[in-house]
DNA sequence: TTAAATTATGAGACATTACTCATATATTGG
DNA sequence: CCAATATATGAGTAATGTCTCATAATTTAA
């Protein structure tokens, strides 16, 4: 994920102590997100959450927008790392695996949601590529689990099946905003991806 | 939906000149919503698009969030009366009123792309108010569908059965935004909303 | 121990923005 | 035509937020 965004003329952390400093900036901006939206979420703020000063903060930081890129790098790794792990696990049956890139999705998702705001809120032009480097991400992981338990042949078109497994995904995780048994719901979504991809006779 | 929004001492239009500023300043915020970002979209800059000055934008709103109220306001309604057109349409099978309900809903919910993105910005407060009345209305709407349309036996609970069709919904609004066929989305997830809710053997 | 390098600080410069108000213009009704 | 009423204006104000910089504290390495 090419991190083109120039990053200009700012110190970068070498001793232990600035490294946590970093660290607890980027902890800090992701939970006064959560807590005051993104237009509470001032520089000021971040900083007395993270418990260093404005000062400390722009010396690894070129300006607050940056802090998000920060925080969406992080986030979005570990959530390709939860869906890679969910696809890589021990050989189960197919309807098994179903279910826990499903909870894996769901899981990460709702990590993951305050940070698509932010980065709806980013400058488009960052936001359309972080964005879109997930998306064919989380693409490319779902052909590879499609392709490992091959589906039944109706469905010819892999990259389309991938597209719509993760239509579903998203549809689940706009459930899960609401007020609902999550384990029910991931029950549901599985049946009807199973039967989506194995046919009816599953 | 009652608007508890305090609308303190502020000028109502009578003449028909006022209106007009009121519904250009109105469209006005949608737009620059759209080019700017909620960022960018400040009060100078919507005046500026509407055509008249920021001290008329404030003769009619007492702030720029009443502003934001009054246009989800506007896409919420037609928004909800273009799923209630799709349902109360004329007679027809239970596959093309699902496809009909689909695109509804796939059309409307690209409209309101924008201002669900505002009204993430807003007060919390508000945000939720607005944001759990669409829902509940849109929920009691599908509900009314499938109780017309009467699904499988096993979908005993109609409740849950129209979450789900929502999130299927709000899935296909997902892939909406990466470059497909509309037309080959909707047939998939009309296919597969059909065989959830009529079974296998539709 | 100490000089050099790194890191931390926070008051305040500078820019931006929501919103006001005194004044000017337009419309209406008689 | 003339009040009276409604509407429009936009420079200015107050509040807030981003980011800097001179200075202080800490760490490193010899």
């Amino acid at each position: 994920m090419g991190g083109k965004t120039a990053e200009k003329r700012r110190r970068k952390p070498s001793q232990a102590r600035s490294r946590r400093a970093v660290a607890s900036i980027i902890e800090a901006a992701a939970q006064v997100l959560e807590r005051w939206g993104y237009q509470g979420a001032t520089t000021n703020r971040i900083a007395e959450r993270a418990g260093v000063s404005v000062g400390t903060l722009y010396q690894y930081f070129n300006n607050k927008d940056e802090i998000f890129n920060a925080l969406i790098e992080r986030e979005t790794t570990s959530f390709l790392d939860a869906i890679e792990g969910s696809i890589s696990g021990p050989e189960v049956e197919n309807r098994t695996a179903i279910r826990r890139l499903l909870e894996a999705a769901y899981a990460s998702e709702q990590l993951v949601l305050g940070v698509r705001q932010v980065m709806r809120n980013l400058p488009s032009q960052a936001y359309s590529e972080q964005n879109m480097a997930i998306r064919r991400e989380m693409h490319s992981l779902v052909m590879r689990f499609l392709e490992l338990r091959g589906a039944i042949p109706e469905l010819d078109d892999i990259s389309l099946t991938a597209d719509v497994f993760i239509a579903q995904c998203e549809g689940m995780t706009y459930l899960g905003r609401i007020s609902r048994n999550t384990d029910e719901l991931v029950d549901i979504l599985t049946d009807s991806l199973y039967r989506y991809l194995y046919g009816p006779k599953g």
